[in-house]
DNA sequence: CCAATTTCTGACTACAAGATCAGGAAATTG
DNA sequence: CAATTTCCTGATCTTGTAGTCAGAAATTGG
C-alpha cells in the first residue's frame, strides 16, 4: 500500500521485528491499543523507541502485524478443523471448542483482543472482522446451525450460541487480572486450567446439547 | 479525600452533573479509560470541557463517580438478593443470573467495564473489586459453594463457574458490535434478546446443574 | 431588583506520546 | 578490507489531551 518497510533481510533485523512483535502482541492484548506506548514496547523489547518505526511504519502497522502473528495460530486450527470435515456437525463442534481452549490458553492473547475491539466498534474491529474472526466465526455457527438441524443442539440462534460458548470459555482466561484481585486465584494453575477445560467442555458445552446429543459422546482427551 | 467539589447545591448544577455522569458512563463503558477524553464527553454532553473538572476534579474522579452511579444499581440487585435468603443456594443462584441478565440489558455498561479492567489489571480494577464486584463475586462464589454441597450443582470451582456463568452470560451483550460486523445481528432486538435469556437461563445455567436440581426446577418467569 | 453565590467558559499551559530525520554503528557482500 | 546496505539511535518536532485560571454568565435568595 505505502512504501512498504524496508522488510527485513537481515537475519538481526528480523530478530529484533520479530521480538518487538512479541512484545507488542502480549501488551497490545492485554491492555488495548491506546493504553500501549510506543515507548513501553521499545523498552521491553530492549530496542531504541524510533527502532519500532523502523520496523513497522506506525503504531497501527505494529497493531496489525502483532494480529497477523496471531492469525498464523488461526490457520493452523483451521487446518485441523479442516481435516474432520467429514464428522458429524456436533463433533466438529466439539472438537472446534477443544481447540478453542488450547489456544485460548496458549494465546490467551487473541481472546483478549477480540473482546477489547468487538466491544469498541470501529475499524481496528472491521479489521479484525474481515482478516481473522469474521470467517472463522461465521463458519462456526453454520456447523452449530447443522448440528441443530440434524437434532444434537438445542434449539437457539447458532450465532449468539457460538459467542456465548466462546466468551465463556475464555471469561477466566481473559479476567485472569480479576480472578486474582477477587479470589487470589491463578486460573493458569495446572489444576486450576484442568478444572476449567472439563467444566467448559462437560458443564458449558455440555448444557447446549440435547439429550440425544448427550448420550452419544464419545472420544474425550 | 481531597478538597471536595462544591458538590452541586443547584437544581440546574445537578442537572448536569448527572448528563455528564450518563455520557461519561456510556463512553467509558464502550471504549474504556483511555480511549475517552474529556472533551468528546463534554461535547456530548453539550457543555464545555473545563465543566467537567469544575464538576469532577479530573478523569480519574470522573471515572469513579460514573462507576458509583452503577454501583447504585448493584446494590438493588443486592437488595433483591437479600429478600431471598431463606430460599436454597440454588434457588438464589438462579434468581442471581436472572437478575444479571436484567442488569446487564438495562446497563450493559458494567459488564463492559468489569470486562475491560479485569483484563487490565492495575489500579482501576483494584477500586473496582473494592467498592463494586469482589463483594459481590465473592458472595455468589459463597452461594455457589453452597449449592454445590447440597448436591444442586456439578462439582466445579465455584470461582470459575461464578465467572464462566457471568461472562458467558454477557458475552454477546458486551460484543454487541462484533455481532454487528460479524453476523450483521443486532442482539438488543427483543426477539434476539428475549431468545438470548431463555439460552442463557436453560442452556448456560442449565449446563452446571446436577440432574437432581435440575428436574425439581420451579417458577421460571 | 440587587447582591451573593453558584455555574460555566475562553484562553492558556504543561506534558505525554507518536512520528521524523540525519547520521552513526553494524552487518553483508564482492 | 573496502564499499554498500541494513539496522539502529539521539535529538527534535508535532499533536492531542488533561488540567488551570481569571472572569463572564446565570441562578438564587433576600
Amino acid at each position: 500500500m505505502t512504501k512498504s518497510v524496508p522488510s527485513a533481510t537481515t537475519p538481526k533485523g528480523e530478530a529484533t521485528a520479530s521480538r518487538i512483535l512479541e512484545v507488542a502482541l502480549d501488551q497490545f492484548s492485554r491492555l488495548g491499543f491506546e493504553r500501549v506506548t510506543m515507548a513501553g514496547i521499545a523498552e521491553a523489547a530492549k530496542v531504541s523507541q524510533p527502532t519500532l518505526h523502523y520496523h513497522f511504519q506506525d503504531k497501527e502497522h505494529l497493531w496489525r502485524s502483532a494480529m497477523l502473528a496471531v492469525g498464523a495460530v488461526i490457520a493452523e486450527e483451521e487446518r485441523l478443523m479442516a481435516a474432520a470435515r467429514d464428522a458429524s456437525a456436533i463433533t466438529q463442534l466439539r472438537m472446534a471448542m477443544r481447540l478453542f481452549l488450547q489456544i485460548s490458553w496458549k494465546h490467551p492473547a487473541l481472546g483478549r483482543i477480540v473482546a477489547l475491539e468487538g466491544m469498541a466498534g470501529g475499524e481496528r474491529l472491521a479489521w479484525l472482522d474481515q482478516h481473522l474472526i469474521g470467517p472463522r466465526n461465521r463458519r462456526l455457527a453454520s456447523i452449530a446451525r447443522e448440528a441443530l438441524a440434524a437434532g444434537d443442539l438445542k434449539a437457539y440462534p447458532p450465532e449468539q450460541l457460538v459467542i456465548t460458548l466462546q466468551t465463556g470459555a475464555v471469561g477466566v482466561i481473559n479476567l485472569a487480572p480479576l480472578m486474582k484481585a477477587t479470589f487470589d486465584i491463578d486460573p493458569e494453575t495446572p489444576a486450576a486450567r484442568a478444572a476449567h477445560d472439563e467444566m467448559i467442555l462437560e458443564a458449558l458445552l455440555g448444557g447446549f446439547l440435547t439429550e440425544k446429543s448427550r448420550n452419544s459422546r464419545r472420544t474425550t482427551t
